[in-house]
DNA sequence: GATCAAACCAAGCACTTGCTTTGTATCATA
DNA sequence: TATGATACAAAGCAAGTGCTTGGTTTGATC
């Protein structure tokens, strides 16, 4: 007996009752799990146990722990795009837009079941390199989408200390992607959501953070 | 025989020859490992291969794994501190001295042999929660160090988007210095120096981020 | 020259890890 | 009713893990 629980019946107990698709259900556990504990701290048996399994049953999906995670980064990744891209779809100003990708990547961030893109930015070391190259294929793609808003921004003096229109490189917008992306992204090292408000405060983070970088 | 690798002779090559304290080749050499594998998938077969040991005599000097993440950490912190501290004292104008944080933080994260505080960063989360508190005591001093600065900056409008003096709450402080020091921390996940010409490079990018949040 | 502590080695223990293999219940289809 | 695919459980293996224990070397001290 190497799983100490007694067998139990065949129903499963899931978070989301119509969530029919296991796959789907083991690579959501799973990115709680990663970010929580981080990659290598989690377990197979965990992730099998977050979702009603044995220890060998997640194998059958996956072949191996690593696609695991390179599923949860994929998944992070194409809901990401499509969040963002929604949200862009809805801005018709440069300042709009500016703000919908700042609050649209902290609710990527810390929206509640929504843990994929923190797993990217923590455990992206565990990741073997034929992985990497995949993820990075899609991971340009995200990045585009940020760049094309700043560059706007800075052309029209509206980020940053820049000021003066119309001189913005392209070198200089990629460091203020760096720059505004590290800023945010690095609040999945500090910032706490409280149980209810969660929306509230993912909102005034936002607008602390556009306050803090666009000329208004 | 656990360890395969025939004994040797009691002579030890070490990239320091003058470093007769073992304890902290140890925490140089888990540094380095933990940075660039994580804190999980080193092994104490790494760290004692990498300083000439064998797997169990790192216990002689810390009494479990999780004590050389702790002294990895503690180390990186007061060497960021002394440093940083220096760096300040140097610089007259509010200016010079948010200059002198940055580039002196990009050194701490990225020079050569200076990699505690990428640890920090990166593997904070395999710290039990004990340890946690008296690093984040060090901690934050550190911290104090950069709000003093920012909020003179901020009351002198010049970080940022906002122009008007003397209208920062300490809120506002805050949230200018984890946005500030998220965007320089967060060049651990993509710098990468090329082998010679690393200084030249660090002030470059030194020069780029104050450009980008600094008002000339 | 005996004593002693510091610093390590040699060997291994107890346990955990990812992963494999075999069997089986369920269900759709022929 | 037979048959194949799906989705697991059960059991365990082989490799590795942190850590311990008892002994050995070395250099300083009396």
């Amino acid at each position: 007996m190497t799983d100490n629980k007694s067998p139990q019946s065949p129903k499963l107990l899931l978070d989301n009752p119509d969530e029919v698709n296991r796959r789907q259900a083991l690579i959501r556990a799973s990115a709680r799990l990663f970010r929580d504990k981080g990659y290598d701290a989690t377990t197979v048996r965990d992730i099998a146990a977050a979702v009603g399994m044995r220890s060998g049953s997640p194998f059958y999906h996956f072949k191996n722990k690593q696609e695991i995670l390179k599923a949860v980064m994929e998944e992070g990744l194409h809901q990401g795009f499509e969040r963002t891209v929604a949200a862009l779809a809805k801005a018709t100003t440069v300042q709009a837009r500016f703000r919908a990708l700042v609050r649209t990547q902290y609710g990527i961030l810390h929206d509640e079941g929504s843990e994929f893109i923190a797993v990217l930015l923590y455990d992206w070391r565990s990741l073997p390199p034929e992985y990497m190259q995949e993820i990075n294929r899609v991971k340009d793609r995200y990045d585009a989408l940020w760049q094309e808003t700043l560059r706007d921004m800075l052309q029209a003096g509206l980020l940053g200390a820049h000021a003066e229109p119309n001189q913005a490189t392209e070198s200089d917008v990629k460091i203020a992607r760096l720059m505004v992306m590290g800023a945010v992204n690095f609040t999945v090292t500090w910032y706490k959501q409280k149980t209810q408000s969660e929306q509230m405060d993912l909102d005034a983070l936002a607008d602390s953070t556009v306050r803090f970088f666009m000329r208004s």
